[in-house]
Parts: structure tokens; C-alpha cells; sequence
DNA sequence: TTCAGTACGGTAAACGTTTACCGTAAAATA
DNA sequence: TATTTTACGGTAAACGTTTACCGTACTGAA
């Protein structure tokens, strides 16, 4: 049986409300030695309190429900790490709820988060894209991840998706590349769209001619990288550098140099973008765009503390930069090998947060 | 205002007691016609349950904790995914916390939880392992997922990592192997021991002597892996095929073999374990056991489950078979090959479950 | 006709908190 | 001294449910 609040109050000779006041901090005030042997007297007690009551109570429960579409996507789970990470001086908690893709669970999700008195949800999305559909939330405070919202849905936190097409390209024109493929992820997605705006701004801006015969696009596998580097690598006057716009895309682009005989880096300069594991371990290490999901969900979240105090009701977009690192794919100086052995560390075993040894540009 | 049974119960002209009596399906008789009125209104007035209070009455949470070490590790995704999937039916809840390895943290969360009045607690983590501290869970039901204590602690559901050795090295004994490598885990592991074993007997039930030379190990990273291959491809009477306890490990394997001039999977054969997504797209794609998380992970909410309806008293240790999954790395026929294009699926991108196009052995 | 059983509905307590309201005594102010 | 303020504590209501208990009316059996 839990201890209460009553038998801490029995066990103190006060009544509950006294107690209730010394736990909380109440501004109504409590006679300090009373306090203090109040909370002398729970310790030992091991009395902890019941949110459920709190909650009801309060009509407002201390809980953030974080509903994710693929809770086994390495960019979700360290959006939740980051929206965690921020919550955890608040005291609040989280309530993770993956939905599959269906939005039967998104909506019953959101249903039953109702019923839990939860008055924020952060929605963290595994892609980039815009919503077709309008999302019932019963006014509920929301905060999307990765969601746009073609009616300009109210709050969302979103990676810079120009900014990090320019910061690949860039960093390969520094190179020296004038030549530069880009292999894009799907036309219907809006990380497309923009970081193809920043490929050709950024190539505008150093007076390269824009080639839409550069441009090949492929659904982020590998398989579609390699048919995408192929077709790149065949045209007349092929590219000696290519962005692809995701890491698998990119390792797709290595088989693909490969098995033309060419030379990485020398023969061709290869950027990736998301920084996932791969790219860390790859042949040769791939130069990377950090897709920075575990700031976007510390940031997410204190948008959501915002709102739930009341501190932000405009309509909010906020947009995370990533950062390059660079390792060997690009032919740049790095530090990092694939054959030197690291110190082994437990924690940092799947930890893409900390991507060590890569030198940053 | 959400809507609650107190307006539900004017709107129908009941008392509230049957309003509930009719949402609930209770034993207390309730007159159909009434009843569907009741439902239709409820319905209608848009009425879902206050959890809170429903909790606070019963005193039980229809919720689960799940405590994960590492909530980034694709292995305790997919547990999670499968604790989901199994429990969803129930109608139950999850409350997914992420320590980052902090036993502090870990402390909090068991409290918070008990304050949840959350009856069940599953720890999810990722590597499989003797815990070795005691844990103070307050005669919580508890059920462990990759962790096992050494008093035997109640319920647990680990991999079959015996069987998982076997299944891999004696794989390549039918292949016409004789003189295989085995890459081993750290030796604190449990997994390592447990392989190991399986490791030694599947050899001398074939009649290959053991040869404690072949044996390395490796701290599960890919530089570890190479440094473990290269010292076995160095021997006086190197291996024909190498058994590595982990994906990454045997990529390390491959980038050893490819430095040597080895041709793969002429020259050498290569198996792994987890089957992680490098293994799908390294070259030549892996062949490996697979770390059956999902399947673990339903198991663990069964077993919760039957915990909660008292319906399982004994101290439980389930033991879940992985299967073995043929790729190009062991030479052996293959459906697979990392250049033909596979047809674009959004919702199985980053879906470790379903590894299409593999052959099963 | 009487009595037991059943169907159905209502009343009110209880779960553990927080907090508005009230009371008392001491301290501060006039 | 008289009055106001402050410090501190208690009482009880309230949050939305569920359910034990009670009451009434009807049905069927004796």
C-alpha cells in the first residue's frame, strides 16, 4: 500500500492540508519548524505523491505525449531524446505513442491522451513533408516535428533544409568542384524542393550555370542512389562531385564509383546528408548534413513549455540548422579512419549524437 | 470542457451511476433500450473517459512503463514496437522513459511511475547482460528484456543466444567449412559467453576440434572487428570462414578481407548477428542471425500481462530464437543483391522487421 | 394470495489531492 | 488601548469515476 498524504499528516499530528502545503511549496504559510518535520517525517514514511489525484484535482495532468509515426526511425527516437532531454528539469513526463503510419492510432492517440488531462503533444515525424489531411487535436496544444501544414498550421519545428543543400554544395565548391551533381530525394517532398533551391542559389551565388541534367532523383535507398550516380556518372560530361540528399543515397553513389573503377576522393567527391550511422562507418567515410532532430526536439519542446504557460501564441515555425562534418568522402583533410580502434564506450555504442572525430566545416 | 458522464447522465435523464453502468458493459443490468440511448447520446455529445479519475477510483492505471537504457538503439525500438503491438489489443497504455544509462534516473523513473499508480514495469534494453546491482522496484511486476540478474531475478525474456551461435556456425559447416573464425562480444557479455558456447558445440557434434587461436573479440565495433579479422587472416592456418557476433564487427571483417585481397565469399566467408540495416546494404549484404526485439518484446507484454492477471506466480526465463537470414557474405545462393532497384515503401524505409528478399535458412 | 427472485434505477461514498474559506492568536499599527 | 494585519492551522468541498447498497416494480412459483 502507498503512503498518503493522511498518514503522513496522522504520523505528524497536523491536518492533511498542512501537509499538502509543506510538500508543495504552497504560498500559504507553514510554520518552518512544522515543515521541515513534515518533510522529515515523509522521507521516512517514503511517501511519494499519487498524480493520478493530483491530477484530477488539478484538472491538468504533468504529461506530454510525444505521438511518433515510426518510433524505430533513428531521426524519431532522437527527436524524443531532445524533447526528453528538455523536459526533464521541468519535471514533466512523456508519453510516447507510435502510430505506424495509421491515422486511426494518431487520432485514438490523441483520444485517449485527452483522456490523461495531457494538454501538449509534440508530434515527431520520421520525414520532412506536408500534411494533406487537417488533424482533429480538440483544440489541444501541439507542436509538429518534421509536419508542415499546408494552411500554415500553428506551431512546427522544422530542420533548414536550404540551408544545409547550401552548406553541402559549398563546402564541395571550396573543393574546387565546379562540376557538382545532386542526387535528390522525391519531388513531393518538401526537403526536396528546398534543398534543391539551395544547390542552385549557392551555385548562382558563384557563378555556376545551373544543369537540370545534374539533378537525378531517387526515394532515399540505395538502391536508387546507385541507378541516380550511374545515370550522373554516364552523361558526356560527367560530375567530379555529387550531394545526394541522404546518406544511403550517397553510400549508393559509392557502389556506383566503384564499380566504374573510379577513385574516391580523387576521381569523384561525394556529400551526404543526415549523418546516420553509415556514414560513419562507411568506405570512405562519408562527408555529411547533420540533420540536427535532437535539437529540433529540445527546441520543440520549449516551444511547447512556452505555450502551455501561455508565452507564445503566435504562430510559430522554427527552423534548426544543421551542421557538415567532414570526413573522407569529400577528399577534404579529416582526421577521422575507418581502421583505427577507438576507445570502446558503452553508452556512446549507437549514440549518433556524438559523432566523435569528425571535423567540422 | 471535455464532456463528462454528469452531463451525458442530464442529457439522457439517468443518474450517473447508469450512464456508467451503460459505458462500461457492467454486470448491474441496464435496460437496452436505455443503454443504447445512453451510448447514441454520448456519442453524439462527443463524451470520452476521464482516465484520471477512472484511475484514481480503481486505484490502477491501465498504463505500462516501459525503461529503456537507450531509447536511440534500434534494438530497443523494435522491443518497444513489439511491447506495443502485443498490449494495443488490452487497451493499454504506454509510458515510454529514456535514462541514458543513469541509474539516478532510472530511480526517478520507477517512482514516478508507482505515482502513475502503474502496476507494470518492462526494462528494455539494449545489450544483452547480467545486471549487476540490485533494483528497487517496490513489489512492482516487473518484466526484463536483455537483462538478467544473478539471483535470478524474477521474469526475464532474452534472446536464445546459444542457439543463435549454432544456428550461424553451423551454417557454415554445411557450407563445407572447417576452420571458422569466431569474432566474440566482450567477455564480460552474456551473449558472449552463451554464443561461444554455441560456437564450441555445434563444432564438436560436426567433429572439428576446437582451436582456442581462432577465437577474438571485439568491443561490437567495426574497428574492432577489423583489427579481430586481421589478426585471424594472420594466422599460420587462417580461416576459411569468420563468425562475428555482430553486424559492425563483420563489416570490419569485409574491409580486413578486402585489404588482404580476399575475395569474398570465394576466399572467405563471412556471418554475422542482429541484423542490423547494415546488413542489408553493405557489399557483399550480410548474412547474419537476426536479434529476434520485436518478437521479444510482444513476449514481455504477454508475460506482463499474465503478471498483472496474477495468472503467472513463478519466476519466468523466456528464451526467444532468432533466425538465420542468407545474404551474399557466405556464399551460399541468394535472392539478394545490393544494385537492383527494390519498389519504394515509405513506411518500411527505416523497418527492420520485414527484411524483404531474404532467404531464410 | 403470498413470497422469492429478478430487472432496473438511484443515492452516496470513496479514491488522494489541492485550495477557498474560516478561525484564532500573536504581532504590528493606530 | 483599540484596531488592523499577519502567521498559521483546520474544515470541507471539489475533481470524474465506479460501485456497494437500497428501493421499487414486475415476474414467476408456491
Amino acid at each position: 500500500m502507498p503512503v498518503t498524504i493522511r498518514q503522513v499528516s496522522e504520523a505528524a499530528g497536523v491536518s492533511v492540508a498542512t501537509v499538502s502545503r509543506a510538500l508543495n511549496d504552497s504560498d500559504h504559510p507553514v510554520n518552518a519548524e512544522t515543515k521541515q518535520r513534515i518533510l522529515d517525517i515523509a522521507e521516512k514514511l517514503g511517501y511519494h505523491p499519487n498524480h493520478i489525484a493530483r491530477s484530477l484535482r488539478a484538472d491538468r495532468s504533468p504529461i506530454i505525449g510525444i505521438i511518433c509515426d515510426d518510433i524505430t526511425s533513428p531521426f524519431t527516437t532522437m527527436i524524443v531524446r531532445g524533447i526528453q532531454d528538455r523536459l526533464k528539469a521541468d519535471g514533466y513526463f512523456c508519453v510516447v505513442i507510435n502510430t505506424d503510419w495509421d491515422p486511426i492510432d494518431e487520432q485514438r492517440a490523441i483520444k485517449d491522451m485527452a483522456g490523461y488531462l495531457i494538454e501538449g503533444i509534440i508530434f515527431a515525424e520520421t520525414f520532412h513533408q506536408f500534411a494533406s489531411d487537417e488533424l482533429n487535436v480538440n483544440d489541444k496544444k501541439c507542436v509538429f516535428v518534421h509536419r508542415l501544414f499546408p494552411k500554415g498550421f500553428p506551431h512546427s519545428v522544422i530542420p533548414d533544409e536550404l540551408y544545409g543543400g547550401r552548406l553541402a554544395v559549398n563546402h564541395l565548391i571550396q573543393l574546387g568542384h565546379r562540376r557538382i551533381g545532386y542526387i535528390n530525394g522525391s519531388e513531393d517532398y518538401y526537403s526536396s524542393e528546398e534543398r534543391l533551391l539551395g544547390y542552385k542559389t549557392i551555385l548562382k551565388e558563384n557563378g555556376i550555370a545551373f544543369d537540370p541534367a545534374l539533378v537525378e532523383y531517387g526515394h532515399f535507398e540505395v538502391e536508387q542512389g546507385y541507378v541516380a550516380a550511374n545515370k550522373l556518372l554516364e552523361l558526356p560530361e560527367p560530375p567530379t562531385a555529387i550531394f545526394a540528399a541522404n546518406d544511403l543515397m550517397a553510400l549508393g553513389t559509392i557502389y556506383a564509383a566503384q564499380d566504374k573503377g573510379l577513385h574516391l576522393s580523387d576521381d569523384l567527391a561525394i556529400v551526404g546528408y543526415d549523418n546516420q550511422r553509415i556514414a560513419t562507418i562507411s568506405r570512405p567515410t562519408l562527408t555529411t548534413v547533420t540533420l540536427p532532430c535532437f535539437e529540433m526536439g529540445q527546441a520543440s519542446a520549449e516551444l511547447l513549455l512556452a505555450l502551455l504557460n501561455n508565452e507564445a501564441t503566435d504562430s510559430q515555425e522554427i527552423k534548426i540548422k544543421g551542421e557538415l562534418l567532414i570526413r573522407e568522402s569529400c577528399g577534404a583533410k579529416t582526421k577521422d579512419t575507418v581502421s583505427a580502434p577507438k576507445k570502446p564506450s558503452r553508452a556512446d555504442r549507437f549514440n549518433l549524437l556524438n559523432a566523435q572525430n569528425d571535423t567540422k566545416g
